[in-house]
DNA sequence: GTAAGCCTACCAACTGGCCGGTAGACCAGC
DNA sequence: GCTGGTCTACCGGCCAGTTGGTAGGCTTAC
């Protein structure tokens, strides 16, 4: 009845059952039981790829950051600053059709890793942080870009894109692609009209 | 030995000390035991003021959109379109210090909610969406933003205040209305110097 | 034969929740 | 000023159900 697979492709089926059953229903309203019975094996069975639960959610969290930061790795290196900005962006929101469903568990449940894997986990957020903040330091420095603060305006980068986790569906009205572009957009030209960018901004209350 | 307190103090007090606990520890990681423990009565007593744990959770969610409402409904009747905005940013990133450590309840826990109440909440997140979606659309008409998209813009806006629960802290370096108003200022200028703005976007990719 | 892959059968521990009961404050009637 | 009734606030003790996890054995492929 069972069919037979080979230990790789079992244990990459583990994870992405998982990933689906810990976005649909979370991580701990997923019981063991019910995995196993997605996969269609036996629950002790599971245990055979993975000696706990948590090492299963680790394992979601490694293959999404580890991606990200291959992708960042690339960007870092070559094409202008407005260049790497715009990728990263794209990157960021298209990490929606790349991973669905696992989005939502690599922010809502980092917290429940494992204090080590916690950490190691977060030294590769915090190199992905710097990937953006260095592209936007850099376009500040060439004349591209006018930045009063690097770090928080790449926190509101982060936030603009990370957030479309909660609403930015694939196969919706609009694909990833056409987000990436607006957000970039938005992020370059503002959306003051220039009326608005003369009486608010030039004399307004920013130091 | 246990303090008499009235029943409305006991009853904002257990909300408070689980607010803290599933805050630190998630809510599932939390158990009615510790809550107990934590707010100094035994475990049958907490079901004394709340039938279910569920309810606690529903409890911390309603005073928060609640609170979130009427500031927006005071926000969207007067003023000009670039105030009501700035408000209702000012409002999103300073709910970090006007709820620390229930954001992330509000944001991660949604989903644990009975069905019912995932509803209620739905709603109110709704209207909050729109009266955003309200004053860019105004300020369009009033000649006072250049937005292509105003769902887009607004899914934008509230992703970079509500990403603030991740890493902006009370007491920390920065204060909610200081990154309220950098957000500000970032919104309506964007980035682009003059340069990029001249060669990215009006001969730029996006139709 | 041996090892990977999987299963049956089982369990210890935990957890939300319930039930019956108690201490004390307050009130009414006599 | 005593009695009986009622209400709030709280607790000890208990339990049914669930869950992650384990021990050990069978089977199939090579």
């Amino acid at each position: 009845m069972a069919d037979r697979t080979d230990g790789v492709s079992r244990r990459a089926q583990i994870i992405d059952v998982a990933a689906r059953l810990f976005e649909q229903h979370g991580y701990h309203e997923t019981t063991m039981e019910m995995l196993a019975q997605e996969v269609g094996v036996k629950k002790a069975s599971l245990y055979y790829y993975f000696s706990n639960k948590d090492l299963i959610l680790v394992d979601i969290h490694e293959e999404m950051i580890d991606h990200l930061l291959e992708q960042a790795r690339l960007r870092d290196s070559a094409g202008s600053p407005v260049d790497r900005l715009r990728g990263i962006i794209a990157d960021l929101v298209g990490l929606m059709e790349l991973f669905p469903g696992r989005l939502r568990i690599f922010f809502e449940h980092y917290r429940e890793l494992p204090t080590d894997q916690q950490k190691a986990i977060q030294v590769k957020r915090d190199e992905y942080h710097g990937v953006l903040v260095a592209a936007l330091r850099d376009g500040v420095a060439a004349g591209r870009f006018d930045v009063a603060d690097v770090e928080l305006t790449a926190l509101a980068v982060l936030g603009m894109c990370n957030w479309t986790y909660q609403w930015l569906r694939p196969g919706g009205a609009l694909s990833a692609a056409q987000v990436a572009d607006h957000f970039m957009e938005l992020l370059l030209s503002g959306i003051g009209s220039p009326q608005t960018l003369r009486t608010e901004v030039s004399g307004g209350a920013l130091g």
